[in-house]
DNA sequence: CGACTTTTGGCCCTGAGTGTCATTAAGGTG
DNA sequence: CACCTTAATGACACTCAGGGCCAAAAGTCG
């Protein structure tokens, strides 16, 4: 994973996307996403701040870090699934599987949630990520149905499926001894039986 | 409703809500959302830049209207629901008259909607409007079952609610024929049918 | 009219984001 | 080694959103 060859020509870059979360979630644990400036980050990367728009689109941006590329993580999970399941199933245990960070991923992807979830202008910035995320989930369902990706039906699942690992997200992180894929496990059996 | 007595004290207000919602869609139909500067949309109004600023909290905060005090009417027809329903259909419903704007409102309804729902920036900065409508049903939920409105089960209600009505925005902006309340009763159909 | 109240709008500042472009740091070639 | 090509850097300048501050404006009331 992340072999960005270098192109080997021209001027090499000065530092990496990894470098830049690192020294920009060190400052907002410090003093807060909206008191840190791209400027203070770029300064303590070693970087002018032009630089680091290049890295990353937007302030916004830093926390996801290279979400795009998850998705076609994402893609291939849903791709993976066995066929002979319920569509709905395959489509929970995908979520499942997409939301399997390892014990010591985990650490690091509740700092990056909490921020996120807990930061206004985060929180607004996400629904770009998740309008992808849910792209994904739609294009599955409506191949296997073969119904167009923009058909209600499977638009719908893609909301869903997004509702409720939300859910769970926003419980987990309020409560730090409760386990997330059992979280998204419940919301979901807690919809059906809500549904009847 | 919207009888906003003014003080009869001090300077009175040099425009309203309503003059500066229209001027900016005006100018937004025109131009495009982004490409219309605050200082444009007070200029048209004939006011100061810093005075539209005491109306509305941000140029995203602007084809958004009232949203706030229709949150007030949304709590209402929640509290106004029959306790005989089973509580799924009783929220289902809520949320079917919360959008049931008149054959006259809803040119304007879609007009905003279309706004918010292409544009990234709105679509963003909705969240946070999004968040405070899940609240509503969360607490409606967790009165009637007797839980914490953080609990799993009434957040994942509000989230899911959320989904479904997003769904049938989406697919009623893209086809001027759809009725969006049958979409958004389609969307749940189509849902518990999904689930099996 | 004068006192009081409330809003206005001008001024000025911060900070995100973008276009432009000369400079820099590589690799490759004769 | 000198030179060319390539690609990234970073400085400069600009636009625009948002917000603090405050004197001036425009009402009401006694």
């Amino acid at each position: 994973m992340d072999q960005r060859t270098r192109p080997a020509l021209g001027r090499p870059g000065a530092t990496t996307h990894e470098q830049i979360e690192e020294a920009a979630f060190r400052l907002f644990d410090e003093r807060g996403f909206a008191d840190t400036t791209v400027e203070a980050i770029a300064e303590a990367v070693g970087v002018g701040r032009r630089t680091l728009f290049r890295y990353f689109e937007s302030k916004n941006d830093i926390p996801w870090g290279r979400f795009t590329d998850s998705l076609d993580h994402f893609r291939a999970i849903l791709a993976d699934t066995p066929i002979d399941l319920p569509l709905h199933e395959s489509v929970h245990r995908a979520v499942l599987r997409f939301n399997d960070f390892g014990p010591e991923a985990a650490a690091q992807h509740r700092r990056r949630m909490g921020l996120i979830l807990s930061t206004p202008a985060l929180q607004a910035h996400s629904v770009l990520r998740y309008a992808q995320w849910r792209a994904v989930i739609a294009e599955h369902v409506a191949a296997r149905l073969s119904l167009d990706p923009g058909d209600l039906l499977p638009v719908t699942v893609g909301h869903v499926s997004l509702a409720l690992a939300l859910s769970a997200y926003e419980f987990w992180l309020a409560h730090d001894d409760a386990d997330l894929l059992e979280l998204i496990d419940s919301a979901m059996t807690g919809l059906r039986d809500h549904l009847r």
